[in-house]
DNA sequence: CGACCGGAGTACAACGTTGTAGTATCGAGT
DNA sequence: ACTCGATACTACAACGTTGTACTCCGGTCG
């Protein structure tokens, strides 16, 4: 069907190496050669083979993305960063989903059906530190998250630790001591709960509060469903608190509806903070203070690393690198910092429908 | 580096074709080769190499998807269910942005970047139906949306004016008369936002309600902060209204939250209804009423229309088909229909953080 | 004036796979 | 004893591209 370079070659009357050459604006070709082949080309619509060319190159100019669940509104941001970043190296981007299964996450890495691509970017919630071994694969991987650290590869993560601390310490320094965490993991010695635990134990250790185990609300998930039920179930045990740090925004957009609908006002009763710092965090009623963890710096850099690692020659491979970004907390109305005015600090945000 | 047949032929001493017709599970290979083939198998931990494989059958088992952008929640999830039913069929999928320019999405129709590709699922916002011939592309594609109709491609739709017009008759028979609108578009006779005011407006004739332009609010976007901003000025014009209907559900939340901020209760001095039922319309305060316009149905065929388009043999090619897909409205807390509780009304939500 | 050089173009092989045609062997039927 | 047919396997070509090695030609230099 469509036009191949022998068939250019043939209405040019020229050998298919010297079209292949044209295409490739290869010096050595006289310029009446080049205008008679580019009409040829014109003619007949010739589009290069992408499939032969990877066969001949060992490159698809493909990277595959593999990431829990699109509709999670962190990593559908994430997804549109990475993919505007590999743009800018000419790449273009494959998505798989695991639904944060570790069997499928444990599938995908060794899939056929993503040999297409030239290395993946590889985010997952099922596998856990026992994994490790298993990221040891022939093709550049990066990692990303807080599941797994310390495998011989390229490594891209968050401060955790230091970010929930401060967002703690922000609550603190509102005055607030009866600080709730919600969306810890029950019995979970690794990954993002854990560590964002972590800081926020650290924060109150360093300001002298006590750990009150009763202000630990436990979920398996991290929607918005879930912060929602376990705030309930807070509400219920009867136990008093001041604030909240959510453990990431989905999760505390829910926690923060259910504490309206209880009656609670936000930030006057209750100040809530939360962490990952989604745009529909910008639009709650009150709007939702949150850590932003760096995700557009996760995932430009998380790019360049796996570009970095397609562009390794035989020589022997660079050392792996754990990259930590940079966190911030962005203060808004749930914690009665931010401005109450939203339509004015709209912000840029590049398309409608 | 990878290991290739040659590599496993060499190891079992048979031929080339005998190792591809063990991985292919073809008949005529005593079980002996075939174990010792499989042993050679394992032992060089042999995968296929995909792109050989697409060159060799011309399929490359990726599809492309094109959006504007990841980040606004009715693409991610469209994205998300498109991944899903891609994978029934054994499908990857490779996704573009478009930022919803025209420009953009005109070049990736011919871009060679997304050649590695069966077919493309496609859904423009910037091209209108001036540009429909340049659908008529020689791979498999399928149009998304309502800016082109009647070109030669498959086709999959929502309906756009009777959901609007259903959407507003659902105010109406809450018993309100001044119902505002939010997004429409300036000088546009094309897409959503036309066909959706068409339907608003077919409502109030049907109800013998005089149209006022005076409560239509224009937007260039339909991203949050285009509904707030629209909302404001509505508010400051002193114009009276009990009802709003958002034109989707992130221009809605946008509105509805300052609406609140300017002191007025929704549902009870204002009900308010959008269009798209993404996720987080469940858990807004309060719960927002949306059309669903039958996103996951979309995507479905989408994909099953794609697929039957690439499974087409040379013969001549089946007519293109224009499918509408049903919708539905779902009540909320907003037109003061839904219940209360959101916890329990949690749904199945598959993943967590 | 022959050797040499660079430009312009070509032929061929190879990337890894699979379809097609072919060979060799064996048992069964006439 | 011979064909016939099935089974088990192999050799080769081809998918469309590009790197390498080659030829051919006109011009320049010693």
């Amino acid at each position: 069907m469509a036009a191949t370079l022998h068939d250019v070659a043939h209405l040019a009357g020229v050998s298919i190496k010297t079209v292949s050459n044209v295409v490739n604006d290869y010096p050595h070709v006289r310029p009446e050669t080049r205008h008679k082949v580019q009409r040829a080309i014109d003619e007949l619509g010739y589009q290069p083979n992408a499939t032969a060319r990877s066969l001949r190159s060992g490159r698809s100019g493909a990277i595959g993305l593999v990431l829990p669940e699109l509709s999670l509104s962190y990593f559908a941001e994430l997804a549109d960063e990475v993919i505007a970043e590999a743009e800018k190296h000419g790449l273009v981007v494959l998505i798989e989903k695991t639904g944060a299964s570790r069997e499928r996450e444990i599938a995908v890495l060794s899939s056929p059906r993503m040999r297409l691509t030239d290395g993946l970017i590889f985010s997952p919630l099922g596998m856990g530190q026992d994994d490790a071994e298993l990221l040891a694969v022939d093709y550049p991987l990066v990692l990303l998250g807080e599941r797994i650290f310390g495998s011989p590869v390229d490594h891209v993560t968050m401060r955790n630790v230091e970010a929930a601390r401060a967002a703690t310490e922000m609550l603190i320094g509102l005055g607030r001591r009866r600080i709730a965490v919600v969306g810890a993991h029950v019995d979970e010695g690794v990954g993002s709960a854990a560590l964002r635990v972590q800081g926020y134990q650290d924060a109150l250790a360093a300001a002298g509060i006590p750990f009150d185990p009763a202000l630990v609300a436990y979920t398996t998930l991290w929607h918005r469903a879930n912060g929602a039920a376990s705030m309930r179930e807070l509400i219920d045990s009867g136990v008093h608190f001041d604030a909240v740090f959510g453990l990431n925004d989905a999760l505390t957009l829910g926690a923060m509806r259910v504490l309206q609908e209880a009656g609670f006002r936000v930030p006057d009763d209750v100040a809530v903070i939360g962490f990952d710092d989604i745009e529909e965090s910008r639009y709650a009623v009150p709007s939702l203070t949150s850590v932003d963890p760096g995700r557009a710096s996760i995932a430009r850099t998380a790019v360049q690393l796996l570009v970095r690692r397609i562009g390794e020659q035989g020589g022997r491979p660079a050392d792996p690198q754990e990259v930590l970004v940079d966190f911030e907390i962005v203060p808004r109305e749930s914690t009665g910092t931010g401005s109450l005015a939203v339509a004015s600090s709209s912000a840029a945000t590049p398309a409608a429908r």
